[in-house]
RNA sequence: GGGCGAAUGGCGGAACUGGUAGACGCGCACGACUCAAAAUCGUGUUUCGUAAGAAGUGAGAGUUCGAUUCUCUCUUCGCCCA
């Protein structure tokens, strides 16, 4: 028997696949269609096991779709824009281009062992002008739509760096590469208008079932409707000043209300600014970053005005005014009354500062003693201590009361307001798409004319200037059209953009004059299967919604609205992380195994301390490079474990062992196809031809329902039952015809998860091209003879073989006659019996 | 602090609409082959008990003839938001 050699057969079949465009996708467009899309990677390097597991899910159900008969869509493409590669400019002084291009072409020939059914002639990269020049024509087709603007917004800055961070870089309040702590600054910065569809945005979540709920729970929360009210202040002490508005989603709690807190942005900031004192909070204020992390943990300051503000329930309630540290100028209005009892952030404020806590809601309608005092509460309640708004119940009936006393007295109105906020798409960074904008000697802003485009990044080898060094390109910076001298918009965009779009230009990748064709759209759009990371169930995913809602809005009327159908997330790889004594992290491969314990490869008198299994990462030192692990057990080994181990929506956790075990499974399987071809030749009987083909049938059942819930850790069960079945059914005799018929089936329902070597196998039997999905004989499903449980008191106590379909009575009868059973009826009498047809009987006595 | 989810052998995990708990794999043990080892094959493997039997799905209650599955309370862990 020959061992199975993987090295010469999954080259063959990547061989045979690409020279005969295997997977191609097919433009005929009157077949039933299928987009299965996997997220695209971003070219750091090396592709990590997280890809592996991704793109394997993928393929398997791609795969899966071709043989059952769909025009599949199954492309790949680079997420090539993004710092890592100016990070790596800077640190090794190379341009990002060529880094970024080198990362591909090493990505790609690792994709391409995996053996992924990748149609790789629709291959894009965002980097590339043949890209970005479309997506500048979207963000000038969204300027005239009035959904890009541009306006003075806070960001995250670095002082050190020089550079304007991502709230994601902003770590515990400093910044991420500098340790420096974040500073908020002012900069002008472009906005996509992202909150003009956020009840779309919202509602149209209703109608993905097929997202996983906790992805659309999450972006629920992150658009965050609020209903509540704007309120009227009256405000004494100030000639200059009437009034203030703010908004409130707890207009009810206005009798707890002791100060009103205000941006040092809000207007009325103005009459303040020749204070030194106000200065210098103000720039004590800037040291806050401007994520809402670092505003609920840093401490809470004020800086104390000379206004008062009435209450407008009790006009003889007058409350101090401040100027807080917490209160954003772009969140709300810039003004949140307070009201220390029912909110904690406003109880600190009010017991460091000393100002008065009125407690206006209690738990229950009981309670006659309750009083807050150093825990806000937040619960629902009753009101109290609040006029006429007295017993009424907390939050249903206290809310609605108050906003309508409040808009009868003209002093309030009702308003719902998002958390959401319009999309920062301007970052201060080389390594980007252009924003296709020039301003004139007034600096207002110019839209490139269309025939100008692409606008290109221009070839910067040197890096050493921190900031964007696209400020510093006098000869880029600076153009003329028409005669008229313009600098150029130095900003980029963010990357989110570039992955707001790439699933349309899949469908017409070579498109030149439009970033895709509205026919090719409208057939492959939606993205029927949509295969990544939870770690992106808010930005990317939200972002390409309101891509699709950017585009058609005004002019565009596509057959879709929403880009994913349906979305799966994928979980992590993770590894055991190992530890040697000093407490350093040792990777999988310095280790070796003595006796069940772990040592230090090169001093093996250290013995390793073995730590829990985490997500795989570079800094625990728990990665597995797939590459070499491809290469020492072959592609589909690997695809087979990172199957096999759990269902795809959780973590699995990589081992050696796992890896092994299905290398050794492929041989078994190996061994198995050399002796079915022994089988076939002989010429047998057909004695139990029935059996085989009832084994098949099941099958193929289990695979197919598996497949289509997901479920593919249980694929792989399947395929070891099939095997250790077939070892044993294989003793009997059976008609050459049904072993090579069931083997075939069998073989097909095994290219999703093991391509290269289903392939070899069937090409041992057949010479057939087009394959197709094994149909299943449902009737042939049903058992003849059932294994009838048999439970006394509802414990189990035995099993009868009996035929399908018996009545209550017959199966009593046979029970009785059935001794191992009987015994435990005794002669008793029987109270009650509970009999499921096909299933079980139950006696009570 | 809020939201969502999870908890099943030594480990990863199965169990369709409430109906045989522990499929399948790993690990482990024993056996075969071998001078020996590796590889391979076979058998066993929830716990207690020699056995008959009993207990058992994070803890506690409830509904039910019957609960891993449904309801409530609690504990722990994970993820997201704060």
């Amino acid at each position: 028997m020959n061992r199975y050699n993987f090295k010469e057969v999954e080259k063959k079949w990547q061989n045979f696949w690409e020279k005969n465009n295997s997977f191609k996708t097919d433009i005929q467009k009157d077949k039933k269609k299928f987009y299965c899309l996997e997220m695209f990677p971003y070219p750091s390097g090396k592709i990590h096991m997280g890809h592996v597991r991704n793109y394997t899910i993928g393929d398997v159900l791609a795969r899966y779709k071709i043989l059952t008969g769909y025009n599949v869509l199954h492309p790949m493409g680079w997420d090539s824009f993004g710092m890592p590669a100016e990070n790596a400019a800077r640190q090794n002084n190379l341009d990002p281009k060529s880094w970024t291009e080198k990362n591909i072409s090493v990505m790609k020939s690792q994709l391409k062992k995996l053996g992924l059914s990748i149609d790789w002639d629709r291959e894009i990269s965002t980097c590339k002008p043949d890209y970005y020049k479309h997506q500048q024509e979207f963000f000038l087709e969204m300027y005239d739509k009035g959904l890009v603007y541009r306006k003075e917004n806070y960001v995250n800055w670095d002082p050190v760096d020089k550079t304007v961070l991502a709230n994601e870089q902003v770590i515990d309040g400093k910044g991420w590469r500098s340790g420096a702590p974040v500073e908020r600054k002012k900069l002008n910065q472009w906005f996509f208008k992202i909150t003009k569809f956020a009840d779309n945005l919202l509602s149209n979540l209703d109608k993905l079932d097929n997202w996983p709920n906790k992805v659309k729970i999450m972006q629920k929360n992150w658009i965050g409707k609020s209903y509540g009210c704007e309120i009227k202040f009256q405000i004494e002490g100030s000639d200059k000043i009437k009034d203030i508005e703010c908004y409130t989603t707890r207009p009810d709690t206005l009798f707890g209300m002791s100060f009103l807190a205000l941006s040092v942005d809000h207007p009325v900031s103005k009459f303040y600014e020749k204070d030194p004192k106000f200065l210098k909070f103000k720039e004590q204020c800037s040291k806050t970053g401007t994520t809402e992390e670092s505003l609920a943990n840093a401490e809470k300051i004020g800086f104390k005005t000379d206004l008062l503000a009435v209450n407008p329930f009790d006009k003889s309630i007058k409350v101090p005014i401040y100027f807080a540290n917490f209160v954003l100028m772009d969140y709300g209005l810039g003004a949140v009354f307070g009201c220390p009892a029912h909110d904690q952030r406003d109880l600190d404020f009010a017991i460091k500062y000393n100002l008065k806590i009125t407690t206006v809601v209690k738990p229950s309608i009981e309670e006659n003693n309750f009083l807050v005092t150093d825990k806000a509460y937040t619960d629902s309640g009753f009101m109290i201590n609040s006029s006429f708004l007295n017993d009424l119940k907390v939050p249903e009936e206290s809310i609605e009361k108050a906003i309508s006393y409040l808009e009868e007295k003209n002093i309030g109105k009702r308003k719902t307001n998002f958390r959401l906020k319009d999309w920062g798409i301007s970052r201060q960074r080389y390594w980007g798409c252009p924003i296709p904008i020039v301003y004139d000697k007034n600096n207002v802003p110019h839209k490139i004319p269309k025939n100008l485009l692409p606008v290109e990044l221009p070839n910067i080898k040197k890096f050493e200037t921190s900031g964007n060094p696209l400020d510093f390109d006098e000869k880029w910076k600076n153009i003329t059209i028409d005669g008229k001298e313009y600098t150029r918009e130095t900003d980029t965009l963010d990357t989110f953009v570039d992955s707001s779009w790439y699933f349309l230009r899949f469908c017409s990748p070579k498109k030149t004059d439009y970033g895709f064709e509205e026919d090719d759209i409208n057939y492959w759009m939606p993205v029927d299967q949509y295969i990544g990371g939870v770690e992106h169930a808010i930005l990317h995913l939200l972002y390409s919604r309101f891509f699709m809602n950017a585009l058609s809005f005004e002019n565009k009327n596509f057959n879709f609205n929403e880009p994913f159908y349906g979305l799966f997330t994928q979980g992590m790889v993770c590894h055991e992380t190992y530890k040697d004594k000093s407490g350093n992290w040792i990777s999988p491969d310095e280790i070796i195994n003595v006796n069940g314990e772990k040592y230090l490869k090169k001093d093996q008198s250290q013995k390793i301390k073995v730590g829990p299994s985490e997500s795989m990462s570079k800094s625990k030192k728990n990665t597995i490079d797939p590459e070499k692990i491809i290469s020492d057990f072959g592609a589909d080994s690997v695809r087979l474990f990172i199957l096999s181990d759990s269902p795809p929506e959780k973590d699995v956790q990589w081992s050696d062992e796992g890896i092994i075990s299905s290398f050794k499974f492929l041989q078994k399987l190996w061994n198995l196809n050399s002796q079915i071809l022994d089988e076939i030749q002989k010429d047998h009987k057909k004695d139990h031809d029935d059996l085989f083909d009832k084994m098949t049938n099941n099958f193929v059942d289990k695979v197919t329902n598996n497949l289509t819930k997901f479920t593919y850790n249980k694929i792989i069960a399947n395929l070891h039952e099939m095997h250790s079945e077939i070892s044993s059914i294989l003793k009997n005799n059976y008609s050459s015809k049904t072993i090579l018929n069931n083997y075939k089936k069998i073989l097909i329902c095994m290219i999703p998860v093991a391509p290269h070597f289903a392939n070899e196998c069937i090409s041992k039997i057949s010479d057939e091209t087009k394959l197709k999905w094994p149909d299943i004989d449902k009737a042939m499903l049903l058992e003849e003879n059932i294994k009838y449980v048999i439970q006394i008191n509802g414990k189990k106590r035995g099993l009868i073989d009996a035929s399908r379909d018996i009545s209550e009575k017959e199966l009593l009868d046979l029970m009785t006659k059935t001794k191992e059973v009987n015994k435990y009826l005794n002669n008793k009498k029987i109270k009650k019996q509970i009999f499921v047809p096909n299933k079980l009987i139950n006696i009570i006595i």
